[in-house]
DNA sequence: CGGTTGTTTGAGGACGTTCAAGTACTGTGG
DNA sequence: CCACAGTACTTGAACGTCCTCAAACAACCG
């Protein structure tokens, strides 16, 4: 049951949601509820069988690969509206990852079970999740193409350049430098090593602010492509 | 118009189409066409707009990211019964990789449009859809997880357990090395290495074929995990 | 004020690339 | 049948990138 008339606005705007009609968002949240999860909360491990299907309302949540005895790295960063991990609950397979709450978030559970059904009765609903996954293919396509093609300096810029909108000015990193690392699949020192060598290509760093001075020199400087 | 009966019966055995209803798997072949294409074609470059899905019947095609004077990686190998970047069509944007035919394929090639059009008509196609993605999308996982957290050499340890689904024995490679290369992110001359390193580790190789003499050595030294 | 945590800097080393040479296999033409 | 060229793969040496380890520094908080 949800009650809070905030959250019902929140559930309302989620990209999967938005575009169905109003009775079938009530039939997804007869057996739903919203969570306030504090950070480091560790929603579920790698192997786990879904449960349900977790939907970020607000605040910040990693997927995160753990790699025994090899450490680990961080995939993506999840925010409001997006639904964590969709393919684990459509096809009820085990997680690949790990998720892990990075900053106090709301969280909606939808139950698998009746996720998986509704899927399967609804055109509009099983046309909108193709869609999510479809946009979250692309995202995972250029991560792999950062990984495969570009130096860990370059990862940096160009993680920059899509944080900007590749738009001059001061940014917010939402994440601490750890995590960020980790992100761009590199250490701490490597990362504060790269913002150290981005000085000379256009931007500077205060914090966990970061001004892009010259939004040309960065895309060229590592081969930004505008494919959207 | 599909002619030959060996392509209806490949057709019918794609995973997105195999479980639709008759009609409307007729429905997406009206304006479908087949085509051989030679090794060495490309089918398209990122960037370009998608006019077709096409969907694998025979041989081999690449996934390929093009790095403006950073080389080129393969993202991912395409062979029977896969349907090449759908995101693309589904969401109609530029692709963002090049499709490179490895090895003389058939390929059945879809009218984007009509794709679309079915797809938000019937529940049964777009649901399928969804599936096909949410399994792709998993690989694309284990991907990065690979990128992220393993060395050269265990990447390839990795990726010969998967292809001979972790058993003992005899196994053939279908690209020659310069591709493996691409696709495990690495020189062929590392790729080289790579397989000299894992004869300490119950790998013989002849050619393109390999022998996994201690499946158990193997997975342990890459610390593989069993999550399908 | 000391302790904790997050970031930077430096030195040394491991992993992987680059460049260059060498070997093995293939098909071609004499 | 052999000489030759072309391709695929391997091996070696030097170099560069990034990691590891260690220390220094800053900010924050009890």
């Amino acid at each position: 049951m949800i009650t809070r008339q905030s959250d019902q606005a929140l559930i309302r705007s989620v990209p999967i949601l938005a575009e169905l009609p109003a009775h079938l968002i009530d039939l997804m949240l007869v057996h739903a509820v919203v969570q306030t999860v504090p950070a480091g909360t560790r929603l579920f491990e790698p192997g786990d069988r879904p449960t349900h299907l977790h939907v970020v309302l607000s605040g910040r949540l990693g997927l995160v690969a753990v790699g025994e005895g090899r450490g680990e790295a961080v995939v993506e960063f999840f925010t409001a509206g997006d639904a964590v991990i969709a393919p684990a609950v459509i096809l009820d397979l085990p997680y690949l990852l790990a998720g892990r709450v990075v900053e106090e978030s709301r969280i909606l559970m939808l139950p698998a079970d009746d996720v998986r059904h509704l899927l399967e009765a609804y055109q509009a609903l099983s046309h909108a999740m193709m869609r999510a996954l479809a946009r979250h293919w692309r995202l995972l396509i250029r991560q792999i193409k950062d990984l495969k093609l570009r130096s860990a300096n370059e990862r940096l810029a160009s993680y920059l350049l899509i944080l900007s909108g590749q738009r001059q000015g001061w940014l917010q990193l939402q994440e601490d430098r750890r995590l960020l690392a980790q992100r761009l699949a590199m250490t701490p020192e490597s990362l504060s090593r790269a913002f150290a060598a981005l000085r000379a290509h256009g931007v500077v760093t205060d914090g966990r602010k970061v001004l892009i001075t010259e939004v040309e020199t960065l895309r060229r400087y590592c081969g930004f492509d505008d494919l959207v």
